[in-house]
DNA sequence: CTCCAGGTCCAGA
DNA sequence: TCTGGACATGGA
């Protein structure tokens, strides 16, 4: 039996599907054909831009095209943020560069287990062990002719069940023994991922309970998932872009980069931050080439 | 072979 | 409070 194909169009100003799905804020899109493939939730979805419009495609039976638009921020006029950026010279050439790119807004548990299974790792690992994750764990997607077959991100009360050598199969190494073990605690309703009430200092205390999650991941989770515009990840790549940029690589601890961060950029911080990770990192991958 | 990757945790000063 | 090393794995 042929799956439902369903799909809409989106006439969109300053989208760039291509920056935003390639900017290390989520792991599970593939470029495919003209196009991206992934998943959100219990949709497998196919996504193609031609100039100003999006067109995304889903083989799910009823598709719930509000997750869909708010996981995309389609109504979001991202003028109304980068306008409001500081007037900075580094931030600026980001802008110029990639006027499209967008924060999504991604769901809290498989946002939360994707950075746990970030650290000290690079993103096409990271893409590949989550894939693993999902194709060994996750409920099977129903997919049209002609793709690979897909499979929904696994909850959290499934994981909590695997074993930690199971885990460690899929090659995530250190990072199984905490991936489980905060599966484990949301499974058992020691610590609830409903954060979206919470002010950032809150949300980012209750998030760092889970082992494995530090500061940085925290801000991920925040940024990607929930949209606060407070959390600004440092990772290595935005460390040393920011010692060169504004400390002119003088000594600055993570503490000193994470309070000029939110002073320089409120109060889009996170925005600024994902700007300047993606034109950091493209400006790398283009000296490798 | 060596180095490094969207870090966190723990021990020792 | 601050710093160094351990922790796994795979690609460059």
């Amino acid at each position: 039996m042929q799956p439902v194909f369903n799909q809409k169009t989106y006439a969109l100003c300053q989208y760039d599907l291509e920056s935003t799905l390639d900017s290390g804020q989520t792991f599970r899109w593939h470029r495919r054909a003209d196009g991206w493939v992934g998943v959100i939730e219990d949709h497998w979805i196919r996504a193609t831009q031609k100039e100003n419009r999006i067109t995304f495609q889903t083989s799910h039976p009823s598709p719930d095209w509000d997750r869909i638009e708010t996981y995309f921020q389609i109504k979001l006029d991202i003028r109304s943020i980068t306008s409001r950026f500081p007037s900075d010279p580094h931030l600026k050439k980001a802008v110029k560069r990639f006027p499209g790119l967008r924060l999504l807004r991604q769901s809290p548990w498989e946002c939360l287990a994707s950075f746990i299974l970030s650290s000290s790792k690079q993103i096409v690992h990271i893409k590949q062990i989550v894939e693993r994750l999902s194709n060994t764990f996750g409920k099977p997607l129903i997919v049209p002719e002609g793709f690979e077959s897909s499979h929904q991100f696994p909850d959290a009360e499934c994981l909590s069940q695997a074993s930690e050598s199971d885990l460690r199969k899929l090659g995530m190494g250190y990072r199984a023994a905490y991936l489980r073990a905060s599966a484990q605690r949301i499974a058992r309703g020691e610590i609830d991922l409903e954060l979206s009430k919470l002010s950032y200092c809150q949300a980012k205390k209750s998030l760092q309970q889970f082992p494995g999650v530090g500061p940085k991941i925290a801000d991920c989770v925040l940024l990607f998932a929930f949209g606060f515009q407070e959390a600004f990840p440092i990772d290595v790549w935005m460390r040393r872009a920011l010692r060169e940029l504004y400390f002119s690589n003088q000594h600055a601890s993570i503490d000193d980069l994470q309070k000029m961060a939110a002073d320089h950029f409120k109060p889009f911080c996170g925005y600024a931050q994902q700007y300047l990770f993606h034109a950091t990192r493209s400006r790398k991958k283009k000296n490798l080439s």
